[in-house]
DNA sequence: GACAAGTATAGTACAAAGTTCTACAATTAG
DNA sequence: CTAATTGTAGAACTTTGTACTATACTTGTC
């Protein structure tokens, strides 16, 4: 996975669906659109096990129900904070969004 | 995993964050307030290829793009639809939450 | 028309994620 | 004291997801 531009969520969301408008309007291409479609996404970066941990710990949740949350298994959650297994990709994506919005806002 | 009952989203949160405070309030227990956690998280099923590439087509947007969103690779995008590999763990926590909130919700 | 770019299929090979199982502490609850 | 919860630890195992090709159809542009 490549890098992504970091814009403020709620800001980016509306001004995404103004060109959303645009684009079927015409106004802007379809290059344009799918390029800036991207930079919307909530950047995403690696996790150290510490950062993994203080996140969960943020949340107030046992390694357990931030399992239940990812839909993983516990054991992973544990490994992932040991530093024996690195999350990957959907993984990164859910902690990335976790660290974001918060846990309620992948409930 | 195992099963998890079905609560519509909006009343479910409502309703959560009354019971946190019940729960910091020590009105309910623990054990209680764990179970009750489980059972608002948005119910996670398999997908089968149809449903895949039919919840890509409903939001507009080609393999590359959806594989973006997904952070995995197109490459995983086009097996899935094609029924070579089914999307696992986290996967379906992701293609659960686009289906029940639509892309923009992890955006 | 020719040419490039975007979209999707198809096949291979491979590293590593995630699962499952077990056992063992430490803590907390009842 | 007993039982349940939480987290660590290590093992073997399955399969996802990646990377790399090549091919073909469509679309837009010069």
């Amino acid at each position: 996975m490549k890098k992504s531009k970091a814009y403020r969520s709620e800001a980016a969301a509306a001004i995404h669906e103004t060109a959303t408008g645009l684009f079927e309007a015409g106004v802007i291409d379809k290059r344009t659109m799918r390029e800036f479609d991207d930079s919307c996404l909530t950047p995403i970066h690696e996790f150290t096990p510490g950062e993994i941990r203080a996140l969960r710990e943020r949340e107030q949740v046992s390694q357990t129900v931030f399992a239940h949350h990812l839909n993983i298994s516990k054991d992973s959650i544990s490994q992932w904070e040991r530093g024996e297994k690195r999350p990957a990709g959907p993984s990164l994506k859910l902690l990335s969004l976790i660290e974001r919005k918060g846990l309620a806002s992948i409930a």
